[in-house]
DNA sequence: TATGAATGAGTATTCATTCAT
DNA sequence: AATGAATGAATACTCATTCAT
């Protein structure tokens, strides 16, 4: 009843709609296992409701991915895999240092934004300790295009006069991420305890003294 | 029905020893939840787990707290009734505009370092997506000294031509906050990712950064 | 609905029926993984249906024996307490060596016939490779009384020149345990091949041929 | 409807070989399924685990043998086929009456020494309350030869005088079958219990002890 | 006030079995 | 003849919660 293959395709060829089946069950799986646990946390998140999502049996989510740990893991490693591609389609390289550092800010916190299951992954997994993390080998390796890039727009405005010298990119980065995640990440709080209405037009307005911000701490 | 509390605390001699018992119990449980909830979140706290660190039965846990919402509640409003007792010791009121700033960044950095609870619960409530904090009627009075005195100093320092003005003291506590929160909420991703030491040193110099980003962003 | 005290008893302490309540659950629960283990082997064997059984809930029975591996060593070694407890009731000590003797083949056979679960239970745990035996600290010991009996009934014979010497009291225990247990372990697999009853008729003529072997083989 | 199996073996040239390919599959098959079964009980062994020892897929295993009884059913039979074969081998037809009853305890010791599964299917099927074997039609027929051989060499030494008369053959194949089959199916528990080492040197000393029981018990 | 004993309702995980190709 | 993909129905185990004393 459920899952019948979900429409066109039309068997182009035979084994491949075979072999295209088991791939679409274990991305439906990871895409359900992201959403479940970004939204409950990993001890909240329930097995039956990720198959329910991805609208396959348990069993067979138990034949892919192993079990609940092995799953938060596979989850875990995809929202940095999907970060790494949103970060990829960003292309600095040919813009001004100045523009270029106010795009990062805005796609930073656009990512952050249009995609909770990230921030919500990142607190999960801190909140266990980073057990999980330290188990995903290439996770280093995820961040290094990112890194590279504001490497690269770093020296360019050093050369070009605008931005001082001796700013690590690590550590700029980090600054970049603290101002934007931290709105997002506790909008619920915010919005409580400070009466902020952490909506479109009060994020968007946060992210242009994140870049002022950002801009007068470069400047020389 | 239960658990009527804080009522009534003025009683006679005989029945001290017991409503001191009473009020050590109830301070046992609060703060063993705290540390549970904190360390477990919501779903992964077990109620068990409370009961043996606070040393005493389950039954009195829930004659006490009702139920496992209701505790955590509690000690949500916990975190937020001690953090405020924090702030309480910090004084801003004399010193000189710019110091003053670097005295509550500092601070604000010290404070989620050495309460990681109260952090981990506003991960944690967050994930919720807000539906406790909502229902603490007082935790909007919390920050309000925090903020009363972010607002002075601002004045002192626009009128003293150190600050430039227009500054929201909310927006700047916001930052603040963000610049502050981040390396400790995200210390054990970030160890893994882009292998900061997250240790006391590299805190040490990240504070300088989010005071000289703060005091570039306020000069007029 | 169950369990409801199964009778008598009048309360007469009142702190003692209630330890002896939760004495009365763990017994409960011994003799219903006794016989479940015994009746169905360890893979066989179902929590539920112990839980069952012992007229008590599942979680009870985790809280006294930890989980299935456990049940089933407490289980295990019930059968061989138990099988010690009858051992002492056989009084061989003041008989004559070849009445001693055929009062040995008896008790044994009757044991294992009346008390199917030992029989079971070795068999599953062989099954299993003993590996269970051996984490039975005090497992030697059990049987030791028994060895001591033989030895003294064997050395009485030889001195009174009705037994021959050199009998390894073990060996012999060895060799009366195998002519009792086959028939009753091995009985329906005997019942299909040759045909044989194996009631109580067959059973008592079959003890009569393992006294005379016994006896047989110890004369001088 | 299924597994029609052993019918029109005298295929022609063409389809021999995958009449041999579903032979050498059957045969497989029944062989994991021994072994599998044996290891671990009928509850214990898993279908999976049957198919992965075979090499062969779950559905084709499905294909020839129905279900899991039935699998079992066939693979109680091969072990009774097995023995069968094996007893062929032995001729005692020619030997002194006395040396025909040693070899024939050492063959039985032997053989249940060196086919473990077949003593590992008896216990699991009397565990089982014997309901398979008792399907199993010709399962009377398995141990005839040895009956035949054991009334033929029984009266041999009758009529030489070193037996006594009176002596039932399934009776003592069963005395003996008794004395060879304990120790080895009891190994681990009696290792655990009376340290009887158990190994080689252990079973050939029991062995000599359950020939002299034998034949002090046939003594005139 | 206080708690040992007890459990209903889940929750992760497994296993024999079948379907589509 | 053969199998990769899939699942219904258990099965071991857990957890918030309550009862009896």
């Amino acid at each position: 009843m459920r899952h019948r293959c979900l429409s066109g395709e039309a068997a182009t060829a035979g084994t491949a709609s075979k072999k295209r089946d088991a791939q679409r069950s274990k991305r439906a799986i990871l895409d359900a296992a992201l959403s479940e646990f970004a939204e409950r946390g990993h001890a909240g998140a329930r097995i039956d409701a990720i198959a329910e999502r991805a609208g396959v049996s348990k069993p067979m989510l138990y034949n892919y991915f192993g079990d609940k740990d092995e799953l938060y893991t596979a989850a875990l490693r995809e929202a940095y895999v999907q970060i790494r591609a949103g970060e990829r389609e960003l292309d600095l390289a040919g813009k001004a240092p100045e523009a270029a550092m106010r795009d990062l800010v805005a796609f930073t916190m656009e990512h952050f934004r249009s995609k909770p299951w990230f921030i919500s992954m990142l607190n999960t997994e801190n909140l266990l300790g980073g057990q999980t993390v330290r188990k995903i080998k290439d996770v280093g390796e995820i961040q290094s295009h990112l890194i590279t890039m504001l490497t690269r727009i770093l020296n360019r405005g050093v050369s070009q006069r605008v931005f001082r010298p001796g700013i690590d990119p690590v550590d700029l980065y980090i600054m970049i991420a603290a101002l934007c995640y931290f709105p997002i990440s506790n909008a619920h709080t915010l919005r409580a305890v400070f009466r902020c209405p952490v909506d479109e037009p009060w994020l968007n307005r946060h992210r242009e003294h994140a870049v002022e911000m950002v801009l007068r701490y470069l400047a020389p």
